[in-house]
DNA sequence: ATTATATATGAATATATGTTCATATATAAC
DNA sequence: GTTATATATGAACATATATTCATATATAAT
């Protein structure tokens, strides 16, 4: 009994060497949360509505926005706050309104891919 | 009173003209909520180590998958059954032994596209 | 000052999602 | 056939997340 812990089928098709190898070589899981967490803001049709709002326009304020997307001023104020939070957005405010826009170059690669690749499935 | 429904606030900075400009442009419902959900697959940890994993070995069983990533080899099942579904994928049986690997091209691009967002960003 | 407006936010609620546990199914070994 | 193993899956539970509602804050208009 040498493979204690890690031992959890007798299968181990690949071979406890290459196991380990893996197991040490893998991002460690800090960097992999990260990165789950980064997609986790888009996994939501509210923020997703949210990004696309802000591509066509570039920048609107709170209010717009929420008539656009058909959601309330309340979810979009709190869904901007995650994607404030992320970077994702940045906002400028000019009296009681409050302009956001995108703020990363990034996301219109990833998202752009993603809806290709929606729309390719079909 | 011509606003109706739509008027939330009175600010409606860009005008009504251009916000139902845009509300008749936006893609559909649909396809932005289908790529809502696709980013959702990406959205958590144990998947995204799976992904992961199937990167760094193209192909492997759900047993050596578990210990890799070390989590439950139940919960590892349940998070492929989700991967399967949505085509990430495909798997092909050998006697008792189940081997997975990625079934697509995008998710490549996707996936590191965010990874380099995430290095880079600290 | 008072009132109206734009936005933000805390609390409550509802819903979704992931894990575990127990167990089913399928195949292999004996 | 019986037993062991690999995987899948339903149910229960715990946790996370999004929305709504009420309200706070900040600015503008009167």
């Amino acid at each position: 009994m040498k493979k204690e812990e890690t031992d959890v089928c007798k299968n181990n098709v690949i071979g406890d060497i290459r196991i380990n190898e893996l197991r040490k070589n893998l991002p460690e899981d800090e960097l992999l949360f990260d990165i789950a967490e980064f997609f986790k803001i888009f996994g939501d049709s509210t923020r997703i509505k949210i990004i696309n709002a802000l591509f066509c326009e570039n920048e609107l304020c709170v209010c717009d926005l929420s008539v656009i997307i058909g959601i309330s001023q309340s979810a979009v104020s709190h869904q901007l706050r995650i994607l404030r939070q992320s970077k994702l957005v940045k906002y400028r405010k000019e009296g009681k309104t409050v302009f956001y826009s995108l703020d990363d170059e990034h996301i219109k690669q990833i998202y752009n891919l993603a809806k290709e690749h929606i729309t390719e499935e079909k």
